[in-house]
DNA sequence: AAAAAAAAGTTAGCTAGCTAATTATAATAT
DNA sequence: ATATTATAATTAGCTAGCTAACTTTTTTTT
């Protein structure tokens, strides 16, 4: 067997098809391939520093920065210094960002129902419980075992 | 539910642990983030065109030549021009590529093993088949729709 | 109160991915 | 035979991700 056509192979090609449907989607709303992720999360909660912000999408500060600062340019985004601690930097959706936002609930709904038609309820559920423990056994694994 | 907690997101949280468990096992070898697929590729079948190796690898043949550059400067691979057709580059392993590619071989079969402890082989032959039912899903799907 | 440590962001410099445009060679059509 | 078209690879310029080093502000120690 060729280790290209492992399992973890044929998610990331899975992903990648994922990930262009919903480019393709949005394409008119100045919003560029890794930005959905941060849309949506500021449309649930807006307001977040960015430390939160990077933790909650599993990404460095640094990639953060720099990515919220094309988003301040294209006009997604402002971003407020905390009256509290000023070490702390808040971000916040404007009016174009909630609407792209928008537009990229209904890019991600819709991808996601053509990737799971055909599946029953419970192996969705049975897919996501195979993903938690895959997930849970790289986590709890340590350099030292 | 926040659609940051959907499937692909998971997916995504898991690949990315995935491939950073793969990275550090391998650190000591010149090998960079993306390289392990190829050096497995090549590994399998020396002396692919740089066209094939990016159809298989699923990436674009501006990627591949960059990679490719940098894979030559730190004495992973070689590259030939093709004597039937001048247009055609083929890549070969070095020494120092092949022992490279065992050693990302021996990692990346750690961390599938690790990736899918616990399983049962019928489970992982489920998630197979959902895999390649959502690949279908998504590879099938035309703009039109 | 002053010094040390920790935390939040930023900057610089790298790899990996993309698209669009360019060059060189081969295949096809006229 | 020549002109056109197609294919392989490269280059340039972008976004996204990383680490390491740095600055500023807050918190902890002493």
């Amino acid at each position: 067997m060729r280790s290209e056509s492992n399992l973890t192979h044929l998610m990331r090609h899975v992903l990648k098809n994922h990930r262009s449907h919903v480019d393709r989607l949005i394409r008119d709303y100045d919003v560029y391939p890794g930005q959905p992720p941060l849309l949506l999360r500021l449309s649930d909660t807006d307001g977040l520093s960015q430390r939160e912000l990077a933790d909650s999408k599993g990404v460095k500060p640094a990639t953060l920065t720099v990515m919220l600062q094309r988003m301040e340019k294209t006009g997604l985004i402002r971003r407020a210094a905390d009256e509290k601690d000023q070490r702390v930097t808040r971000v916040y959706l404007t009016e174009k960002g909630r609407g792209a936002s928008e537009a990229v609930k209904q890019a991600m709904e819709e991808v996601e129902a053509r990737c799971f038609e055909g599946f029953l309820p419970e192996e969705k559920l049975l897919l996501r419980r195979f993903l938690l423990q895959m997930k849970d056994n790289l986590t709890t694994w340590t350099p030292e075992d």
